[in-house]
DNA sequence: TTGGATGCAAAAGTTTTGCACGGTT
DNA sequence: AACCGTGCAAAACTTTTGCATCCAA
């Protein structure tokens, strides 16, 4: 049984041909994809699934904890990725939108601090860093 | 000549009735606003904007740096508020999706240094803590 | 007066839903 | 066999756009 095949079933839930297929994209993805981006890639593999069937399964897996969902400032659209990559943050730029992941968290022990203060119980966080990348910087003297 | 009028013109923009009672209203907030919110508001005060101008007054302050938009995870509808608030991050409970600001940014300094190694033009961050607030952490053991 | 702002209606884009059918367990 | 997942089509929801009209400068 194949490694996607296991993280299904250890959430409960069935493997389906559409499901492992979605799974496996998400996990061979570099950045994060959204439900588009996976949908388009179905297609070039042959895989047949509908695009609603996408958006169920993001949603599902979302929901059981094995991808994450966020957005990105310029972009109106859902952004997915494994949960279990490794913690990150991304640096997007403003300009030409292109994402670049950032290696090293700076809210380390953060996270304790605030769950002292407040008596939320912190669950994690979202960290999205803006600016202009060299070359963008060029053009868009402000 | 009111406060918000001076800060419309001094981005060169006109000050139309809609835009002043526009900005008003997202000034007048202590928690980010979506366009929604603001268009009943509107009506509330009997004051005639239809939902495309507040997108679009919405999406003019944004590019002039009036105001911020971003998105929250668990909604899928943008956010917008006052530049000028004194910089916070908020803690949102995903049980109830109340979003409580938080004082103090864990990040100053940080920026500087990612400046340094990435050689991108930092402009801004945004960060969004999640968690479960007292009230829902009982009814949701983990 | 004139160019920018608004209202209206229609469309675009993303995401969700009802229901019948099909596939996993 | 029972139940969950999928396809399809339609709808819901958020946001954008074209165009005629209106209004601030």
């Amino acid at each position: 049984m194949s490694d996607t095949e296991l993280l299904l079933r250890k959430k409960g839930l069935r493997t389906t041909k559409q499901r492992k297929a979605i799974l496996d994209i998400i996990k061979s993805r570099k950045l994060p994809a959204t439900a588009e981006d996976v949908f388009l890639e179905l297609k070039v593999k042959d895989i047949s699934a509908n695009i609603s069937t996408v958006y169920r399964t993001l949603d599902t897996m979302f929901e059981n904890r094995i991808i994450n969902k966020f957005y990105i400032v310029g972009d109106d659209r859902a952004f997915y990725e494994l949960t279990s990559v490794k913690h990150r943050h991304f640096l997007v730029c403003i300009g030409c939108k292109a994402i670049i992941p950032i290696t090293g968290c700076p809210l380390s022990g953060y996270e304790k601090t605030l769950e002292a203060k407040t008596n939320y119980r912190i669950a994690g966080h979202r960290l999205n860093i803006y600016g202009y990348c060299p070359k963008c910087a060029l053009n868009d003297k402000k």
